[in-house]
DNA sequence: GCATAAAGTTAAGCCCGCTTAACTAAAAAG
DNA sequence: CTTTTTAGTTAAGCGGGCTTAACTTTATGC
């Protein structure tokens, strides 16, 4: 196995994928009436979990003034709670409500439909060469991240 | 191969490859200047190739104006050309210029970055594996999509 | 050929995200 | 204990995306 075969096949897989679930996150969060950066936060909060005002702004790069104004509707809108943080009364602590994390949820099952489509094409065996593959990615993936994380700090 | 075990393996990757790519993008999307409306075009554009200014409103699901005013601007910014359909007269055909081109190459490329830093942690054996697994999604991913689209007309 | 439909453009107006600036409150530094 | 720094909020104002409505130009249906 060369290095440019295996690159020219993930290049394929991440053309098709990416285009499909960009689409299809965008079609979802306009669905929900949310914007996408009132969305993207939702998702933010969903992966990284329990934060801060300013980890938003960070994350997102916009100032905390912006971020403090999001988070509020999305407090109002009855997607987030922000409670103050007993450590540090200046800071808050968002997370999902149950009513949010019900959202994520429903976008990431409808991502999930169409690759259960994308398996129901394939045989028996293919889908464990396909499931052993994406193991050692998502393995590799999360070394990778640890690795990104403990660097910056 | 029972489909849950499988299921799981693609969830996992998803989740990852999701979360990451989308962040990817819109940050790239920010360092260009570009709005994301305007980057979608764009990115549209890359996939599809020539369209017409309908086509974008029915895609991004906004009404021809907003197509319009955006496709604008695009062409103000060099981004993109608009030139008369020879076969209706009333129509645009629109794509990218070169410029345009460049730039959505130069955004792939960074997204592909993260996948070579994997691919560089995997054994020999083990991209061989991932290589064939992915082509294997690739195809079925390309016939699903042709099928839909056959089913739309 | 004339009426109707279709592809795009333009303009007015609304909402939203974002920034800067001024402010409150709490923690850290000295 | 006072000063400074940190976390977050609020308000004013700008720019952008989107919609509706009015319009131009070209193609289609009868």
């Amino acid at each position: 196995m060369t290095k440019s075969t295996f690159n020219q096949a993930i290049r394929a897989w991440m053309d098709v994928f990416m285009h499909r679930s960009m689409r299809g996150w965008g079609q979802f969060a306009k669905s929900t009436g949310l914007s996408m950066p009132q969305f993207s936060i939702l998702m933010q909060l969903h992966h990284k979990g329990s934060c801060g005002v300013s980890d938003i702004s960070e994350r997102f790069d916009i100032s905390n003034a912006a971020a403090s104004q999001l988070v509020d509707k999305l407090v109002q809108s009855g997607f987030v709670k922000r409670d103050e943080d007993p450590n540090d009364r200046r800071a808050k602590l968002l997370n999902l409500t149950d009513k949010g994390k019900k959202l994520i949820q429903q976008g990431i099952e409808e991502r999930y439909r169409w690759v259960d489509e994308l398996a129901g094409r394939l045989s028996a065996e293919e889908r464990a060469k396909v499931s052993e593959a994406l193991n050692i990615m998502t393995e590799a993936a999360k070394e990778l991240e640890s690795e990104m994380v403990q660097q910056a700090a």
